[in-house]
Order: structure tokens, then C-alpha cells, then sequence
DNA sequence: CTTCTGACA
DNA sequence: TGTCAGGA
């Protein structure tokens, strides 16, 4: 279990995480908004991440390279609504949920999400959201 | 000098 | 997302 402290210690400050995940800092900055990272502060306010926050960051990272938005990325990476959307999936499948890997729920979810990113645009006004379902 | 928050010509 | 301001 020491590892587990380990991996959640906070350790670098933003400068080193950028360039250990190629990320800008408004990008790390605004991934903590949507609750993707949840790294310690200083008490001079300064931001201290985790080995375990490098993680999530370069996922975070592949998942929109890949096409998924946001919304999709929360949903993959967010604890309590990550079991839920796996159990959808599997069902959707027509298997039992324990016939699946974890690995081949992955690779559903991820197809999934990719075509929902693709039509549905959370980051658009209620009106406009839908626009480029027709 | 590095990082933080808020804001948007 | 970039970038600038103004402060710590």
C-alpha cells in the first residue's frame, strides 16, 4: 500500500508538469476545473502535483487526441460515473458483465464516446448543441 | 523568476 | 486555448 502514498505525494510544481506532459498551463488549470486532477496547494497557493496527477494528465491528454470531448473524458475518467457508464456498455452489448475484460471495456467505451463526441457538442449553448447531429 | 486568478482587444 | 494584467 505504500506505493499508493507514493504515487499520490505531492511532488512538482507547474512548471515540471508541463513539460512532463507537454500540456500548457491554462489546459492543466482548467482540467483541475472539471475535477480531472485534484492536486495539493502550498500555503503559498502554489499547485503541487502527484505522480498519480501525471497519470491522469497524459490519459486525459490521449482521450482528446482521440477525439473524445470533455464531457466524454469526465465520463471515462471520474470514479462513480465510470462504473455506472461500464455497466451501460457492457448491457448494450448484449454480454454478461462478467464475460468482459477491463481492457475490452475500454476499447467499447472509447468507441463509443468517440461518435458521441462527434455529434454531441456539450461545449455549445443549449440551442446549438445538436447542430451537428442532421 | 515562477505561479495564480480572472478576463477577453 | 492563448495571452495579458496585477498580485503573491
Amino acid at each position: 500500500m505504500s506505493n499508493k502514498i507514493r504515487r499520490s505525494m505531492p511532488l512538482f510544481p507547474m512548471g515540471t508538469v508541463m513539460k512532463l506532459t507537454e500540456l500548457s498551463a491554462r489546459q492543466i488549470r482548467y482540467y483541475e476545473e472539471h475535477q480531472l486532477i485534484r492536486p495539493e496547494r502550498t500555503e503559498g497557493n502554489r499547485r503541487l502535483f502527484s505522480l498519480y496527477d501525471i497519470d491522469r494528465l497524459l490519459e486525459v491528454k490521449d482521450l482528446l487526441d482521440e477525439g473524445i470531448n470533455m464531457a466524454g473524458v469526465k465520463k471515462i475518467l471520474l470514479q462513480e460515473e465510470n462504473k455506472e457508464v461500464h455497466s451501460n456498455v457492457k448491457e448494450a452489448a448484449g454480454k454478461d458483465k462478467k464475460d468482459f475484460t477491463n481492457e475490452e471495456v475500454r476499447k467499447l467505451l472509447r468507441k463509443e464516446l468517440i461518435n458521441a463526441g462527434r455529434f454531441h457538442r456539450d461545449d455549445l449553448p443549449p440551442g446549438e448543441r445538436y447542430r451537428y447531429f442532421h
